[in-house]
RNA sequence: GGCCCCAUCGUCUAGCGGCUAGGACACCAGGUUCUCAACCUGGUAACGGGAGUUCGAUUCUCCCUGGGGUCACCA
């Protein structure tokens, strides 16, 4: 039998790391076994759907290697003979087998409105009882039901559940029974018309030849009801296996509301009253839309807003997405890697792998059934060492790329030898790509918009000392100024001599000045690298003005 | 609350009746260093609790505790 997994989403523009160890998993699976990876895209919710109807995860599943052999056609990849893979363009498939259902007695028209659910949900829940729908249409005459449905009634089909235990097998996960009466009589088809997803999946995990469904653990409960329907249409079974959860390291779940939720929180501490505004003065965010969402925790704003206002108010939003984590300079097979680490092990030390190792040692008898905490530091452990095995060349073309879409200021300000210098210094001391930018602002900065805070390291390197730093500064400064050539080869050898003769040999004596005159602060790349990235110019002109400043604030002999 | 599932260092995990309970990240100490990192050496650190089964339980069984999932016309 081939081997078939799938991976399901609902469309979105992003996909965040759980659903990309999702992928990886059912990518991995398939093809150690010489099978296929069918991408069905889950648009039963035309509510949702409309409003989101983006495809960019695809963009995130190429990043991070995962192709997909039938679905949705993008490159050289998707296609196949199961389609359509919408679900949203299968409405007649589905609507064959509802049919079929109902005039079997299977399955059932229902009038109930949604207020009459609530109330009785409701009273459900304070009576500490699980809700289960109580076949109040099944009292209706075939008859009323008939009048119902002729005068245009809205209605939803629900499936007749079989009163009897369900066995779910699985192969994570073992054995486990729910008792009788414990899956009611759910929806299969939406007054709208859609099936919902229970129904869609069943019979399209059938249809595209599905023979492995490994997804979240969140779904286990649901897979009692995907059985009965299996059984109730006459389907095959797949295999399941569910996936543990990824957790923060709070032991929250992670989920993308988090990202409200930090920003919410930033906002009560703070006290901000409304929204931000844009450059053009105007609030980023409606006013009432701001308090509502402010006041109800299922609320999220989109996220190019969130991130607006998160970046107006200087909060620093969590990674959860894998766009997030390409943003903050990760390499895509860390990623995985480290993805896959979090609920699976090869079994013996080895945790360094690429997706081909997990390809051919990917078993579902060694997933973990213990949810992970995310652990990012370990994930930047990782990061760095591949980064420290790249050759130069590799580092810079990444650094490049990665400059380009997300820190062009530094392509702009620097010429390629500099750049290049700046990659060469970088590489061994970097988590990740983004590093080499984002600690070295002060290197695009304007010479005269850099500013120097007088903290403990700067006093000491500056003030404290015989001769102090300040004094050393202005004595390196024609020194600097005389170098014919200013690369760090000659910037070195001119340093060295001066350090022989005016400070015992001792680098850090002139090294620190020098680092805080030009960056603003005590840390940079190697000085050298440094001063030959900045160039002549900057160097004399940012010493200038650093010792003008700062021999203002020297505390008086 | 009902139902279901789970349980090894702080974290990710190895272990599948007998091990000084292993690795990795983090952490701590020392070394190296022009800053920050990185790097090198060493170290601290776990079987949630209680009953069984067994010559012997981290490993098997039960109970407790703790954690999680689910209870939508969302997936």
């Amino acid at each position: 039998m081939t081997v078939v997994t799938r991976f399901a989403p609902s469309p979105s523009g992003n996909l965040h790391v759980g659903g990309a160890r999702t992928a990886l998993y059912c990518w991995a699976f398939a093809r150690g076994r010489e099978g296929r990876l069918v991408l069905r895209i889950e648009d039963t919710d035309r509510k949702r759907s409309s409003e989101a109807s983006s495809l960019g995860f695809m963009t995130d599943l190429d990043w991070l290697g995962i192709d997909w052999d039938e679905g949705p056609v993008r490159g050289d990849q998707g296609g196949g003979d199961h389609g359509p893979y919408f679900q949203s363009e299968r409405l007649a498939i589905y609507a064959e087998h509802l049919d079929r259902l109902v005039a079997e007695g299977k399955a059932y028209h229902a009038f109930d409105t949604s207020e009459e659910l609530d109330a009785k949900r409701k009273a459900a829940r304070q009576a500490k009882e699980a809700y289960r729908y109580d076949r109040a249409a099944l009292a209706l005459t075939a008859e009323e039901v008939a009048a119902k449905l002729a005068a245009g009634e809205p209605s939803v089909i629900r499936f007749r559940t079989p009163d009897a235990a369900i066995t779910i097998v699985d192969e994570v996960l073992g054995e486990a029974t729910l008792p009788a009466g414990e899956v009611d009589d759910f929806v299969i088809r939406k007054a709208d018309g859609y099936p919902t997803y229970h129904f869609a999946v069943v019979i399209d995990d059938a249809m595209m030849g599905v023979s492995h469904v490994l997804r979240a653990q969140e779904h286990f409960n649901n897979t009692a009801k995907h059985i009965i329907l299996q059984d109730a249409l006459g389907l095959p079974r797949p295999v399941y296996g569910h996936l543990s959860l990824i957790f923060n390291p709070d032991g929250s779940k992670m989920s993308k509301r988090d990202k409200d939720k930090v920003l919410r929180t930033a906002v009560k501490e703070r006290a901000i009253e409304g929204p931000p505004a844009d450059p053009l003065g105007a609030p980023m965010v409606e006013a009432d839309v701001w308090a509502t969402w402010l006041g109800d925790k299922s609320v999220q704003l989109d996220l190019e807003t969130l991130e607006r206002v998160a970046a107006a108010l200087d909060v620093s939003l969590p990674e959860i997405n894998v766009a997030d984590f390409r943003r903050s300079g990760y390499l895509p097979e860390v990623l995985c890697n480290f993805l896959a680490l979090n609920g699976w092990s090869a079994g013996d030390d080895l945790e360094k792998f690429d997706n081909t190792f997990l390809a051919e040692r990917f078993h579902l008898d060694r997933v973990q059934k213990t949810p992970a905490k995310f652990d990012r530091d370990k994930l930047l452990a990782f990061n760095l060492d591949a980064i420290q095995e790249m050759s130069p060349d590799v580092f810079h073309d990444l650094a490049s790329a990665h400059a380009a879409e997300f820190r062009p200021e530094f392509l702009e300000r620097l010429d390629q030898g500099q750049f290049r210098i700046l990659c060469d210094a970088s590489r061994e001391r970097s988590k990740t790509l983004d590093e080499p930018f984002l600690v070295n602002g002060f290197l695009v900065s304007a010479d005269d918009e850099i500013e120097w805070a007088v903290t403990k390291p700067v006093r000491k390197a500056m003030f404290k000392g015989e001769p102090t730093g300040l004094e050393l500064l202005a004595q390196i400064r024609p020194v600097l100024e005389a170098i014919p050539s200013f690369d760090a080869v000659s910037i070195e050898t001119a340093i060295t001599a001066f350090v022989e003769a005016h400070a015992d040999g001792n680098l850090g004596r002139i090294a620190q000045p020098l680092r805080i005159a030009v960056s603003g602060g005590p840390i940079s790349p190697p000085i050298y690298d440094t001063l030959a990235i900045l160039g002549h110019a900057a160097v004399s002109s940012r010493i200038d003005r650093c010792l003008a400043v700062l021999s203002e604030l020297a505390p008086s002999k």
